[in-house]
DNA sequence: AACGCAAAAATTATCTATAATTTCAAGCCA
DNA sequence: TGGCTTGAAATTATAGATAATTTTTGCGTT
């Protein structure tokens, strides 16, 4: 990771950006440019260039002279995130699928089998975004790839927001039918199963702050 | 328009997407911090963040350390553009449907016939995206309906470039099809002619700089 | 105790100044 | 002539300082 080539607001973006995700930081909190920048030993100026960042990919949320805020999220975004994911990756899919060669095919595989073995989700996570990557990326799109990246980031986010701690291992069938379409040429059944896939979303019972249970949701594909 | 509510860093990167978008400012060209702000009478603070959000839009690309340049564009992009759009636009329509009322269908029909009696690009785009907007909108979907949104600014902007002047004036029949088909709640058909609508590329001879013609490519739709 | 107002503190947004890097052009050598 | 080096100018990136706004706190009143 050529960090140093980062300019520190990119530097400051990514790393904010890994503790929204990861939900290390909760959302609705405040951003303080002060602090931040205190934190990173700079200057506020590329702090405030990082949450333009931030906001660009949905992470926070910044309104003029009160601050940025960590974004919230509901049900219905995650519902949007899954549509918008479905409707995308099979876009990309359909490009992809010409030049996918066996080599990526395998190395798919193996992402699958990596995340079948995962004891937590975050393992599970890079897995899972690692077969999705390699699988579309070579649609050559370069604005399709990076929409559908900030969609993952989303998903990474409702995801661990759900599971913060427990996971169950499972294995992935969709992962492995759509590996087995492109084997055999089917696009089209692919593309069918892959949108299928991203719209399912899990379901978990978690404990609130307040000692009660609800379901939170989540994409889990 | 409250553009006293807006910072200055937001004024500036509309102003600057205007002039991306209408061509005024070519692809590649480089935007020199110092001279935009002196240009705005600010200090270049709020213009490195009016930067990063046109960084955000696909309207500016950035290298570190040596500067923003308009983003270039090409027939690949355009073909991006479009099947983006086709996709999300679909998707978007399926979800506004059910909310669709009969005042919103015809401002719609208002717009397409304002499109249809355009005398110039200009107009015409604005009564495009109008049309869009307005059967789209009730999706209650933000972050779908701000990705359409920057689409559709790329779009206009393919379209300034190969239509800079003339412009010959043209009867919408696939919006009229969309509307009729969703008066009579028939979504999927509505859908798939949005779909292949959106997808349509025109073509048109246009002059460059050294004299020789090529073909222009630009998403009407 | 609850409410509202006012001053203080914190925070954002912007400006000015400085350091570091890149670009560009003139001069030099092969 | 052509390519390389070098230094000046331009430009980007960051720091530090200031003004303006918002939030918080604390006090007095009901």
């Amino acid at each position: 990771m050529a960090s140093t080539e980062d300019t520190i607001a990119v530097r400051i973006s990514k790393e904010l950006a890994d503790r929204i995700i990861s939900g290390a930081i909760e959302p609705g909190s405040r951003l303080r440019q002060d602090h931040v920048a205190e934190e990173f030993n700079t200057s506020h100026v590329p702090v405030r260039e990082a949450f333009r960042r931030l906001e660009a990919q949905g992470l926070a949320i910044s309104e003029p002279r009160r601050g940025v805020r960590v974004a919230a999220f509901d049900l219905g975004e995650v519902r949007e995130v899954a549509e918008m994911r479905a409707a995308l990756e099979v876009l990309a899919l359909r490009h992809a699928a010409p030049h996918l060669t066996a080599s990526i095919l395998d190395q798919a595989e193996e992402a699958t089998k990596a995340g079948d073995k995962s004891r937590d989700v975050r393992s599970w996570e890079e897995a899972n975004r690692t077969f999705h990557r390699l699988i579309l990326a070579p649609c050559n799109m370069p604005r399709l790839l990076s929409t559908i990246d900030d969609l993952h980031a989303a998903s990474a986010r409702f995801l661990f927001a759900a599971w913060r701690s427990e996971w169950e291992i499972r294995t992935d069938q969709d992962h492995r039918a759509i590996l087995s379409a492109l084997r055999q040429g089917n696009v089209e059944s692919a593309a069918a199963t892959l949108g299928r896939h991203v719209q399912w979303i899990g379901q978990k019972p978690v404990k609130t702050a307040s000692g009660r249970t609800r379901d939170a949701f989540a994409i889990v594909g």
